[in-house]
DNA sequence: ATGGCCGATCAATCATAGAA
DNA sequence: ATTCTATGATTGATCGGCCA
C-alpha cells in the first residue's frame, strides 16, 4: 500500500496525445500493413520524422496498437475498414490505370 | 485467365481487415520465474509479473552504478540479499542496460539547426 | 550443448487526457 | 465536478539470434 508510492517516481509520465495528423499517419501505416505491422528501424525513423515524434514513441505506439488491436479486434473493425479502403484506392491508382471509379470524399 | 486485380483491389484490402494474421495469435508463455514456493499445488505457478519493492530497486540501482555487468558470484550475492532469483537479477540488469542505452541516444539529439517556428 | 547478452516485443499496469 | 474510456509510457519477463 505504501509501496504504491514507488510509482511516485514516475512523475515523468506526463504524456500528451499526439496530433491528429500524426495519429493519422501511424494508423495509415498500421492498417496498410495489417498482415505484419512491424515497421523496420528505418521505417520507424521515417514515421517518427513525419509525425514529429521520437522513434521510441513510434515503437510505443505500435506496441500498444498491436496489443490493443488483437485484444479486441471487433472494436477496431470500423477504423480498420476505413484505412484499408483508403489505402486500397491508393494501390489501384498505381496498379490499374483507367478504372478508378472511386473518390469517397474530398471535392 | 482472369484480370490481375484492378478495381477489386480495394475489396480485397477491406476483406483483409477481418482476417486474423499470425501476429494476432502470438501468445507469450507465462513467466515461470518468481519464487515458486508459496502456493502449494494451486495449479499454475505464479504466472504474474513480479513487483519489486522500492528497497530492491534501490539496491539494484546502486549495484548498477557500480557495475553495468554482473559476475556470476556477484549476481548470487545480490539475489540472495534481495530475496530474488538469479534470473530476476540478471534480467533486471539486462533491461537496465537497454534503458540506459535508450537514454543516451535521446540525450544527444539536440544539435542541428534551430529552425524555430513551424 | 550451455549460458549470457542484445534487440525487439509482449503484456499488464500506471497515470493522465478526453469523452459522456 | 465525477465516472468511464482512450492512450502514451513504463517495465518484468519472453522470443529468437548471436557469440564464446
Amino acid at each position: 500500500v505504501m509501496i504504491l508510492r514507488s510509482r511516485f517516481l514516475d512523475a515523468r509520465r506526463k504524456r500528451r496525445n499526439f496530433n491528429k495528423q500524426a495519429t493519422e499517419i501511424l494508423n495509415e501505416y498500421f492498417y496498410s500493413h495489417l498482415s505484419n505491422p512491424y515497421p523496420s528501424e528505418e521505417a520507424k525513423e521515417e514515421l517518427a520524422k513525419k509525425c514529429g515524434i521520437t522513434v521510441s514513441q513510434v515503437s510505443n505506439w505500435f506496441g500498444n496498437k498491436r496489443i490493443r488491436y488483437k485484444k479486441n479486434i471487433g472494436k477496431f473493425q470500423e477504423e480498420a475498414n476505413m484505412y484499408a479502403a483508403r489505402t486500397a484506392v491508393n494501390a489501384t491508382s498505381v496498379s490499374a490505370h483507367g478504372s478508378q471509379a472511386n473518390s469517397p470524399s474530398t471535392p | 485467365r482472369l484480370p490481375p486485380q484492378c478495381k477489386e483491389k480495394d475489396q480485397e484490402h477491406v476483406e483483409e481487415t477481418s482476417k486474423t494474421f499470425d501476429w494476432m495469435k502470438v501468445k507469450r508463455n507465462p513467466p515461470k520465474t518468481a519464487v515458486l514456493s508459496e502456493f502449494g499445488v494451486s495449479g499454475q505457478p505464479n504466472a504474474i509479473r513480479t513487483n519489486f519493492t522500492t528497497k530492491q530497486l534501490t539496491e539494484l540501482e546502486k549495484e548498477f552504478h557500480f557495475n553495468k555487468y554482473l559476475t556470476r558470484a556477484r549476481r548470487v550475492e545480490v539475489a540472495a540479499s534481495l530475496e530474488l532469483n538469479e534470473t530476476q537479477v540478471k534480467i533486471w540488469f539486462q533491461n537496465r542496460r537497454m534503458k540506459q542505452k535508450k537514454r543516451e541516444k535521446l540525450g544527444c539529439v539536440l544539435v542541428s539547426s534551430s529552425s524555430s517556428s513551424s
